[in-house]
DNA sequence: TGACAATAGTTGTTTAAACAAATATTGTTA
DNA sequence: TAACAATATTTGTTTAAACAACTATTGTCA
């Protein structure tokens, strides 16, 4: 018969834990499935997010290797290795800019796109099925909490690497 | 000026990337920083995880392998390594089941309660600052929401692994 | 009971992630 | 401009995760 305060950890560390590991295995789950759609066209989840950078770039001579490493989804030591894969099944190409010999520039080719293509509808119609016992209104704020809890108040221009991975987040365009 | 409803992708489809994108950098974030408290104790999180079990388990002769190995959290092939670790720093015990020789039961020791709970108590601050752009009601309908999309609507009692993690889930006892 | 399937756990090997250090080039300034 | 700091990228090494194959023991049933 324990009273309701005995020495029961705080709601809130309850809550707090659970949710951790909700967001943990949800995460897991959700990135292994995406590791077997990237393995289809034999690349890893971390190969298909570089791809994912060079390809969505509009920048005509390429983009920096400091670009696609950014710390956050690739760690500047990981990014020459898995840059070279990519290159050496012909998805990207790298050059030397002229302007600074040092800066190493990416840029897609026609089959980085078209796999980039195939990967990203692939992922799609996946995510549709991960989603799927969500309705769009809890879909909707699930996202919203999920960047309040990573971005605090921040407002939305100031969240570069989303912006970068999903574009034109603003309704009217221009 | 692009209509409405030009090429651009479904508004569905958009959401669900966003909302994987923030998921996946969320768990990601969350738990570098709890493998941090982790590394503290010279632990990753996986073998904290594998303590965490072990410790909660009220198996007086301890549990076996395959409860730790459940493939969810743990795959079979990783825990005999993890729990060596373990062992040799004295967390936890092995002993070979008397009924089925077979079977391997793991217990905690006295020094791995102690390890467990310092890590648990730091682990309990850390996510007070990881959920704190949260409100409490948010983040219960956070962790209701992430709960519905692993589960779907399967009853709480149907939830082995989140119980085992986080037990008592039920506001009365028995 | 003897053969074979099933279960429980371990070990070996390949692969990728994590961390630290090195190279090459450019910018700065005394 | 020579020396040194800063930047951009690469390479080497340690560590852990992923996958497959193996051993040991128990259960099943002809």
């Amino acid at each position: 018969m324990s009273s309701a305060k005995e020495q029961r950890e705080s709601e809130i560390d309850r809550i707090g834990r659970e949710t951790f590991i909700n967001l943990f295995l949800a995460a897991n789950r959700f990135s292994t499935e995406v590791e077997e759609v990237c393995s289809a066209e034999g690349l890893t989840m971390s190969h298909y997010t570089v791809l994912w950078v060079v390809c969505l770039s509009k920048e005509p001579e390429g983009l920096p290797m400091r670009v696609i490493a950014d710390g956050v989804l690739t760690r500047s030591a990981d990014a020459t290795r898995l840059v070279d894969r990519l290159a050496k099944t012909g998805l990207v190409e790298r050059r030397h800019s002229e302007e600074d010999r040092r800066v190493v520039l990416i840029r897609s080719t026609r089959s980085g796109q078209a796999t980039f293509k195939r990967i990203t509808s692939a992922v799609k119609e996946l995510h549709r099925n991960q989603w799927a016992p969500l309705s769009i209104g809890e879909l909707r704020e699930l996202r919203k909490l999920l960047i309040r809890t990573l971005w605090g108040d921040a407002p939305a221009r100031d969240r570069h690497l989303l912006e970068t991975l999903s574009p034109a987040t603003e309704k009217g365009s221009k």
